[in-house]
DNA sequence: ATGTCGCGACCATCGCGA
C-alpha cells in the first residue's frame, strides 16, 4: 500500500498537479493539506474520476485537510481531540483520520497541517506548541490500540539541522525553535519512526522551498512533511520517497509528495 | 540586498498568512 503526503497550496490552484501526479505515482491513499477552501469549493469530481473516494475537513480561505483513498473509508473522524488554551474549541480545520482495510487487517491515516507558528514572539506560538501538545496525548492514545498507523502531514517542524540548507538562518524561526523541537522529539519518542529517516541520513532531502528568494534554484529547503509510523507500520515500511521533481512544474506548490510503501496488502 | 504566492475584500490594490 502506497501512501503519500502533500500540502497543496490551495486545492482550487493545484488540482490539475494532483490529477497528473496521481497517474504517475499511483499512491493509495492520499494526505492533502493546505486547501485554502470550503468542503463545498473542493474539486471532488476530478478526484473521484480519478479513481479516489474523498474525505475533506475544508475552511474558507485558510489551512483544510482532506484525504484521498482508493479503497472507502471504514471510519472519517474531523478535528483534533482538544481545545485552545482559552478552553474553546479549536476553529481551524487542521485534522482529518480515517480507517481503512487490506486483505492483511486495517490501515490507520491521521492527517494534519501542524500551525507554522511564526511570529514566535506572538500568540502564534503558543497555539503551536499547545497544538502540539494535544497531538501528543492523541498519538499516544493511537499507539495503545496497536494498528499499523501512519501520522503524516505538515508539521512546520525542521526536526534537526539536517533537515535545513542554512541553520543559521532558520535559528529563530517557530519552525526550528528548541522547544519546537523538543515537542516534536517527545511526539517521535512515544513509539514512532519517521519513515523518511528510517532509511537515508543524507543531508540535503528537503520537502519545501520557500517561493521567496530563490530559494529552489538554489536548493535552500528544509524537510517539515513527515511520515511517522507505529512499530505495526514500521516494521512493514519497504521504501521511502520524496517526488522533488513536482517542484519544478509550472505554478507549483511550495510543497512537494513525499510517499511510502507499506506491505500489507 | 532583494527576490513569492494565494485568498478575500472589493474593484486594483492591500493586508494577512505562510
Amino acid at each position: 500500500m502506497r501512501i503519500a503526503t502533500w500540502n497543496v497550496n490551495s486545492i482550487k490552484q493545484r488540482v490539475d498537479h494532483l490529477v497528473t501526479w496521481l497517474g504517475e505515482r499511483q499512491p493509495d491513499i492520499v494526505c492533502l493539506q493546505e486547501l485554502k477552501c470550503v468542503d463545498e469549493a473542493f474539486p471532488r469530481e476530478a478526484i473521484e474520476s480519478a479513481g479516489y473516494n474523498v474525505a475533506v475537513h475544508g475552511q474558507k480561505a485558510f489551512n483544510g485537510v482532506a484525504i484521498l483513498s482508493k479503497r472507502p473509508f471504514d471510519e472519517v473522524a474531523v478535528r483534533l481531540p482538544g481545545q485552545l488554551l482559552s478552553g474553546d474549541e479549536d476553529p481551524q480545520s487542521r485534522f482529518i483520520e480515517v480507517l481503512v482495510s487490506t486483505a492483511q487487517g486495517v490501515v490507520r491515516v491521521g492527517n494534519l497541517y501542524l500551525p507554522n507558528g511564526n511570529p514566535p514572539e506572538t500568540d502564534k506560538y503558543p497555539y503551536k506548541i499547545s497544538w502540539m501538545n494535544r497531538l501528543i496525548k492523541y498519538a499516544d492514545e493511537r499507539l495503545k490500540l496497536g494498528e499499523p498507523f501512519v501520522l503524516t502531514g505538515d508539521f512546520n517542524v525542521i526536526p534537526t539541522p539536517a533537515d535545513v540548507h542554512n541553520p543559521a538562518a532558520w535559528a529563530g524561526d517557530a519552525l526550528f525553535l528548541p522547544q519546537t523541537r523538543e515537542r516534536y522529539r517527545a511526539l517521535v519518542n512515544l513509539g514512532l519512526t519517521d519513515a523518511l529517516r528510517a532509511v537515508s541520513d543524507a543531508p540535503g532531502l528537503y520537502t519545501f522551498w520557500d517561493y521567496q528568494a530563490g530559494a529552489w534554484q538554489k536548493n535552500q529547503g528544509i524537510r517539515i512533511d513527515h511520515m511517522l509510523l507505529s512499530p505495526q507500520a514500521a516494521d512493514r515500511l519497504a521504501t521511502v520517497g520524496i517526488d522533488k521533481h513536482v517542484r519544478s512544474w509550472e505554478k507549483p506548490s511550495d510543497h512537494v509528495p513525499v510517499w511510502l510503501d507499506l506491505d500489507v496488502d
